[in-house]
DNA sequence: GGTAAAAACGAGAAGAATTCGCATTTGTGG
DNA sequence: CCACAAATGCGAATTCTTCTCGTTTTTACC
């Protein structure tokens, strides 16, 4: 069960974060918004506010249970942080989140901030692109 | 004069967005927030609106003038487009913003997007760090 | 298990950043 | 220099996110 996880952060084991991180799980692959979360727990006959979804994820932020990314336009986007890190491709068109991870690239950044006598904390790359998948409803542009 | 660069752009030459793009050559080494440069023109007893700045500096990027970057935390800030291409070091202590290009970084990135058959539009890459500089743990740009 | 203190919750208000609507003013081409 | 489209200023409206506060839950401890 989630609670292991939820109570090994420390933090209080409550439904709204079993449920939230449940939903997280089930859909790792996706970089949800916290409106896109609210939503579907509300699907799910789940009564949590919208105002514990940010708090939540905020707080899942802070123990490193998710990542937070602040894409073009608007909303930041969560996902689960598991594993490894990971730089993300988004298609302007339809909004499609892929990852992908370069050594050369990391490595290249490691020694640019190296150079300059700084300590890179975290760094945030996004290739904002026009993607070919079938379902994009700008494919061909 | 400014006249004419914004002339070349096809948009009207008004005093608003002679003052807000002469400003911006004058700190064309900086990173200002809309609210910065509204302040700032405010100093100099400009009579122009917070929503003239937002529109201006929104108009000035679709013609090239500016770039509007997305770093962490809340507001864009914009810098004149003058000329090559460049990515971002962000101090988190002290906001300070430093400008490299890594042709390194920039073709990894373009046969990563070109592997996966997607049309690379633009990119967004900042490096978070703590920097070394004398004057960092305080406020300033 | 029972219970009290601490923490978390839900709802709506508040806040921050940005955009919109509209009456008025201002460039610009003719 | 005129007419009219475009731009401006202002405040209201939006959007995204956080805060406040009264109520409910958790959890540490008996």
């Amino acid at each position: 069960m989630d609670d292991l996880e939820i109570r090994k952060t420390g933090l209080k084991v409550t439904a709204p974060r079993i449920k939230i991180l449940d939903l997280l799980q089930q859909r790792a692959d996706q970089h949800l918004t916290a409106e896109d979360v609210y939503k579907l727990l509300i699907e799910e006959a789940s009564d949590i506010g919208l105002a514990t979804v940010y708090r939540v994820l905020t707080q899942f932020e802070g123990v490193g249970l998710v990542k937070r990314h602040h894409f073009e336009g608007g909303q930041s986007v969560f996902e689960l942080d598991r594993g490894p890190h990971h730089d993300h491709i988004v298609c302007l068109d339809c909004g499609h989140v892929e990852e992908f991870i370069d050594e050369v690239i990391e490595k290249r950044q490691r020694s640019i901030v190296k150079e300059k006598g700084f300590t890179l904390e975290r760094h945030a790359l996004v290739l904002y692109t026009h993607c070919s998948r079938s379902d994009c409803p700008n494919r061909g542009d």
